[in-house]
DNA sequence: CGGGGAATTGATTGAAATCAAGATAGGTGG
DNA sequence: CCACCTATCTTGATTTCAATCAATTCCCCG
């Protein structure tokens, strides 16, 4: 099912990977990526739909996406699912359950995925003589707590307009990060899936997106997005409840 | 207005702390738990309704309870507040912000408490001569993460009663955990604050304690509970909406 | 003992969920 | 290559749960 793909010297490495700047390296001095260069051994390639990994499984590496889209999602008992994130190329996935070294989520591929393996025991052997690495490592880990928590106040005190719009202004500002326009992009995800993110029925965003193309703010057919007028969109996000 | 304790060599260090088993040294060998006893050189009393740190301080630390109650939130620009987490002794908090090296929360005390003070600087030099510090410190970030994470299933997907009846066995357990009773305790929060974390207004907070105690599962006077049926508060969270 | 924040309770509103058809389009096999 | 089939999405009608608005009441603290 997963498809390993072991790297030879050709292959890319961090030092010379283009998504530097948005990944594990980001904010190292060049030598000390350039020491980092052992640390991922082999890529992974995953299909559309397939796990990564499963809640559940050992955890032995953190996963670097190197290109493609992954969901992390987790299901209760009852079978209501919760999406926790969506990740895109630079991004770093598997930080839970570094607690009892077994998966705490789901992490499924949207569309084909391809990810660096980073090796949780190399990570450990390779912080002793690159100590930047291991802040480098609480940086991100610290970061996704932060988006986390920012979740939090999506879900906890937004109503359903605010959170579609912010949804679409944090998509469009990581796909422009990213290289890719800002203003128009393919959602990879369906109406369910965003709704399960948001804390919405998939009615309800689908409703929304009506509404916000209506107004004028964007444009929408099917997964395609074109978001016409920025400015509106996040006034809608700043709006508070009167 | 914090309130700081140099420590002696008579001051209770981590390798003879009774919060060892919930703390930073949870998991960790007795001889690696004496190596960080230099770790912890402070410790911080905060008044009740006083921040122990701001959002945007400089985070030179992160701080383990030792006794007390802290929430930790965000305030948004437009004045909405959210509570990400309530944290009793034991708990360390100031996980996020090591992105930036500033936090990125408040944190504020709900009753007099007091802290020890873990230098990051410090974590990283010991870090080097004892590796399970470490994992050890990847692993309370990671379950963060987890708890997170866990909160938002709660705001997403979970409905007014099942978010308190977790609310409350959750506290009920880690209070349990600390030596106190599972099944009475004080609330150090109010009903506002309780709404804040639950994503409830606090008028059904209150609706529904009222609720809980005229089907027998709780008494409930101002903020002294008792948890009388804890099979039936169970039920309530598992309860899918049909 | 008095004042005032905190909590309870009631009446009403409102936003999103639910229930229910259709419309669209993307993928597949003939 | 086209047509069908099924997922996905849209839209409408109705319900429901929690928010909001509005008084009291309860205590906790000074």
């Amino acid at each position: 099912m997963l498809n390993a793909i072991p790297l030879n010297d050709q292959s890319t490495r961090c030092s010379t990977c283009s998504l530097g700047q948005l990944c594990l390296p980001v904010g190292m001095s060049a030598q000390d990526v350039e020491k980092m260069d052992t640390l991922v051994q082999e890529r992974v390639r995953v299909r559309k739909g397939e796990p990564l990994y499963r809640l559940g499984d050992p955890l032995d590496a953190v996963y670097a996406i190197r290109f493609g889209t992954l969901k992390t999602h987790v299901t209760m008992e009852d079978g209501r699912a919760q999406i926790t994130g969506f990740h895109l190329p630079g991004e770093v996935v598997g930080f839970d359950g570094l607690t009892e070294m077994r998966h705490a989520s789901d992490a499924t591929a949207l569309e084909d995925t391809e990810v660096c393996v980073v090796r949780y025991d190399e990570i450990q052997t390779l912080s002793a003589s690159l100590p930047s690495l291991q802040h480098q490592f609480m940086r991100l880990m610290s970061r996704e707590i932060t988006q986390d928590q920012m979740m939090l106040i999506t879900l906890g005190s937004m109503r359903a307009e605010e959170r579609l719009a912010g949804f679409l202004i944090s998509l469009s500002e990581r796909l422009s990060a990213r290289g890719y326009s800002p203003s128009e992009f393919v959602l990879r995800m369906s109406r369910e899936e965003i709704g399960s993110y948001l804390g919405l029925k998939l009615e309800t965003v689908s409703r929304l997106f009506s509404r916000f193309a209506e107004a004028g703010l964007i444009q929408i057919r099917q997964r395609h997005v074109k978001l016409v007028d920025m400015d509106g969109i996040r006034q809608l996000l700043g709006k508070t409840a009167c």
